[in-house]
DNA sequence: TCTAACGTCTCG
DNA sequence: CGAGACGTTAGA
């Protein structure tokens, strides 16, 4: 079992996230497998973990789970360092005549997936070869720009599979967006959600963004999850939080889990930043502690990615059923019955009881706040993988609660997208009306009912009340953020950006223009922003993701740049945060009206 | 040789 | 069809 042997350019993709590992030309990559058909047994040779993906970073067993536990009578691998690749159920290789593609069979993981929230995935959903980009083995994701990382990409980020590849392959979106229509073969719904993937980080490949005649470039989402499938895709532009200096680390594979990023904290402007919320003191800092799980490392060039896709994928099918299973967090609906080989490990997020159930795993064992870390996780850090509970911080205790229902959208199936900006913004961070209790300070298991008020004057305009809502705030410097986290994917994210009314705010914006946090041709745009303290809201599809155990991901897909969040992150990643939210301004300004309606398919869980 | 765990088969 | 059992394979 060499974990690291296989180096290629695989594509992956786990629940919303999509890597693509690069690779170079490595026999034993699983591509190689193509090769590897046992012609006298008429079957494959047994499949190698790519060495790669998420799970197969995890080098610890969870010891929690079905496989874990019973592991002598079942054999099985644990299920949180299941390789994204050996997820899909592997094809019975068909004679070397027959009819049946090769590499239908044993093709690496479709590179497109995107997983999760999906429903059933249409069988189109096995179309388009994965996408491979980034170099050296490097894990790249997708960029966000025009490329969701739940849905599958487009073949034009180069597809390296054949079209025999179909069972790995992701549906091509085919949903436009008005304003962007350029976009619009390279977004794709949900529910194309593709097996998982292996989250592509592209370090280079920044999601791009086409307003009228200018593109600009976005950074990237810290976030892996964030990043626009394609170089072609994607803008070119790095992120702001796109730190060069990791990107070289072979390391920073935090796509899936966002953890085993060696990123240095040090060269990060945000780390002299102050706390963004004095209300949040609890706030751990990507960068504190021992690792830093920051989840800047996919983004940094590692990942391509559009999320965990994070990661790698199988037949979309399989995939989905594996990530899904994934024990879950906010087990707020009713587990559908699991299905699918892995089924107990790997299902739906939304089967979190189910992963109960399979693996073993106790419901106590994934709920939520309790302080500390896993204990069965090496990583010491909020976003270990095994990271059961989620950490906790203090935040209701200072901050004035709001607990009225963020707009949501009726609709779950297909969803608009609204990005509304509103000129009248906020300009108390520290104490922000929009905040909301976190989902643990309410009732975790009930969603709770909230009347439809509004998170804001104009909510009224563009949302319904939802019946039941997590909501978290995040403050990102001067950035606050907002989210409105419901099962049942329709969500909304308030970000309040305040211009810099003080000289050192001043200074620290200049400050990361100097890190070259925002690209220089957006500079002026955004800087106009953060000078013209507003709040803007954005308010309908955010999906949640929770393929990945107890980590969530919150993700805002809006037709050229998606925004991804882990949920997790809403606790501390603040470097994510920033860096979508970066994301999500710039796009906004592009928007001529910096008003935007776009088609969004949600995912509800 | 041992251990991990992939892949297949069987059962419900 | 899914879940579980286990033979078998591959790496250490």
């Amino acid at each position: 079992m060499s974990d690291n042997k296989l180096q290629f350019p695989l594509t992956v993709c786990t629940d919303g996230e999509e890597f693509i590992i690069n690779k170079e030309e490595d026999p034993t990559s699983p591509n190689q497998f193509h090769h590897d058909y046992d012609g006298d047994r008429g079957r494959s040779k047994r499949r190698r973990r790519c060495g790669q993906c998420g799970p197969c970073q995890v080098k610890e067993n969870c010891n929690k789970c079905n496989f874990c536990l019973r592991r002598d009578v079942l054999k099985q691998t644990c299920i949180y360092r299941k390789c994204v690749y050996l997820r899909s159920k592997p094809k019975p290789y068909p004679s070397p005549q027959g009819g049946q593609d090769f590499n239908q069979v044993t093709s690496p993981p479709p590179s497109q997936s995107v997983v999760k929230n999906n429903r059933t995935p249409p069988a189109s959903s096995l179309q388009d070869g994965p996408i491979v980009s980034g170099h050296n083995a490097q894990i790249s994701q997708t960029s966000a720009g025009t490329f969701n990382p739940f849905t599958p990409v487009s073949s034009a980020g180069g597809p390296n599979f054949s079209s025999s590849d179909s069972l790995f392959k992701p549906p091509v979106p085919q949903f436009s967006h008005p304003s962007q229509p350029s976009m619009a073969m390279s977004i794709s719904s949900p529910e194309n959600v593709l097996p998982p993937q292996i989250p592509p980080y592209n370090p280079q490949t920044m999601p791009q963004i086409h307003s009228g005649h200018s593109s600009m470039t976005m950074p990237p989402c810290v976030n892996d999850k964030m990043l626009p499938r394609s170089s072609q895709e994607s803008s070119s532009f790095s992120s702001p939080f796109n730190h060069q200096h990791v990107q070289n680390d072979p390391l920073r594979y935090d796509s899936y889990f966002n953890r085993f990023s060696r990123t240095t904290p040090t060269n990060d402007p945000r780390t002299n930043l102050p706390s963004p919320c004095m209300h949040h003191p609890g706030l751990p800092s990507p960068y504190h502690g021992t690792t830093s799980h920051v989840d800047r490392g996919p983004y940094n060039g590692h990942y391509v990615r559009p999320p965990t896709i994070p990661p790698y994928l199988p037949s979309s099918s399989n995939m989905l059923r594996h990530f899904s299973s994934l024990p879950q967090r906010y087990p707020m609906h009713p587990p559908p019955p699991p299905t699918g080989r892995y089924g107990d490990g790997y299902s739906e997020p939304s089967q979190y009881p189910a992963a109960y159930n399979s693996y073993g795993l106790q419901p106590t064992d994934m709920q939520m706040p309790i302080h500390g870390m896993s204990h069965h996780h090496p990583f010491n850090t909020f976003s270990n993988i095994n990271r059961y509970q989620p950490p906790q911080y203090e935040q209701s205790s200072t901050c004035p609660k709001n607990v009225c229902g963020p707009p949501a959208f009726p609709s779950l199936a297909l969803g608009t997208l609204r990005v509304q900006e509103r000129p009248q913004g906020i300009h108390n961070f520290r104490c922000n009306p929009f905040y909301r209790p976190l989902p643990w300070e309410k009732q975790f298991f009930h969603p709770i009912h909230q009347p439809n008020s509004a998170m804001s004057d104009d909510s009224g305009k563009i949302s319904s009340a939802s019946s039941g809502f997590e909501c978290d705030v995040i403050c990102i410097d001067d950035m606050q953020m907002n989210a409105y986290i419901r099962s049942d994917g329709c969500n909304s994210i308030e970000i309040e950006i305040e211009g810099p009314h003080s000289p050192n705010e001043q200074n620290k914006y200049d400050d990361i223009k100097k890190e070259k946090l925002i690209e220089p041709d957006v500079n002026c745009n955004y800087k106009t922003k953060l000078c013209s303290p507003r709040k803007i809201t954005v308010s309908g599809l955010v999906t949640i993701k929770q393929d990945l155990g107890d980590e969530g991901l919150l993700q805002l897909d809006i037709p050229g740049n998606k925004v991804t969040l882990e949920e997790s992150a809403l606790d501390f990643s603040l470097a994510k945060y920033s860096c979508n939210i970066i994301d999500l301004l710039k796009f906004i300004e592009t928007e001529p009206r910096n008003e935007l309606e776009i088609q969004n398919e949600i995912q509800c869980n």
